[in-house]
DNA sequence: TACGAAGTCTTCGATATCGAAATATTAGCA
DNA sequence: TGCTAATATTTCGATATCGAAGACTTCGTA
């Protein structure tokens, strides 16, 4: 029998305490370890779901990336958004256009530039994959009442918009 | 002049209203974009800081769940806990090893199995970078009170506590 | 207009990662 | 005990990623 990695729950308190003997401020290591503890547990469960698609996580980043955008994007903006060298991107999306997921336009008024936009089949991925995975996310937030969920939600935009200003 | 990637309030806004559209729950989609949403932005600043630390977001990883963890841990559970296949994580510890900052212990009860640990060298990378990041991460939640901080805090750590369940 | 700086994507060589197979040990059980 | 299945790590060949350099276009300005 393997011996068991800890729990989510027994890896927070540790990590917390750990930052925190390390002199960081409790409440915000309490927040920002939470946060990246849910998000890697979320990328496990989606790396396990896309392995059905056939698409690796880094093709599925940017498949997402174009619908949540709505909008055409550059190379390099996918990369950027996708956390990857924008050489890499190259690569990425010429496996992506040989299935057919995505396409590049050239920009007519910029001709440096070249547009990347989701195809209909590509779009048809997403939407299948998000059918899959919405499953999953109500169920990690299901002991959260209506209200609480409107609450951390408000809470966490409130992050997010502070997130501008210190980009800047 | 670059064409600006869209703020990341703005990206939080649009990607909501993509899930919502294909059939998520808009509280659900809210919660889960925006802690997405915050774990790339931070991941980004400390890919910024690990330059300097000459040390890559991998190695990174590896560092910081041995620090989290608090115990010696074996190749496999680093390599889930840092979402990389086992075989890549016997290249990565190659070079930890060989820089100082980790060291490999053979267990004496199962000979099949090895337990890493940090060096004082790798506690001593482990604080600087701490020190570093705590800046960054109390500049994210300065737009939240102490009562907001913790009630953040408090509904993060429900939901921590739910992915055990899932996960069983 | 002309020219140098900056922007954008791609190419290229070196390195990291992956999945499958190899090696070795341990566990379960007849 | 002996045999099979399960575990844990590493090796290996194929692929993905990175950083630097290349090719081309556009911008700013003299």
């Amino acid at each position: 029998m393997a011996r068991s990695t800890p729990s989510a729950q027994e890896l927070h308190r540790r990590a917390v305490a750990t930052y925190v003997k390390a002199g960081g401020e409790e409440s915000v290591q309490r927040v920002i370890t939470a946060v990246q503890g849910l998000t890697k547990k979320l990328d496990q469960w989606y790396a396990h779901q896309l392995v059905d698609l056939d698409v690796t996580a880094g093709e599925w980043a940017v498949v997402t990336s174009l619908a949540k955008a709505g909008d055409a994007l550059t190379p390099s903006q996918l990369a950027e958004l996708t956390n990857v060298a924008p050489s890499s991107m190259t690569h990425r999306l010429d496996k992506l256009a040989e299935r057919g997921l995505v396409e590049r336009t050239p920009d007519a008024e910029n001709r440096t530039r070249i547009y990347v936009s989701l195809t209909d089949a590509g779009w048809q991925l997403f939407s299948v994959a998000i059918r899959g995975s919405d499953v999953v996310e109500s169920d990690v937030l299901q002991d959260l009442s209506d209200d609480e969920r409107g609450e951390l939600a408000r809470l966490l935009e409130v992050v997010i918009a502070r997130l501008d200003d210190i980009d800047a």
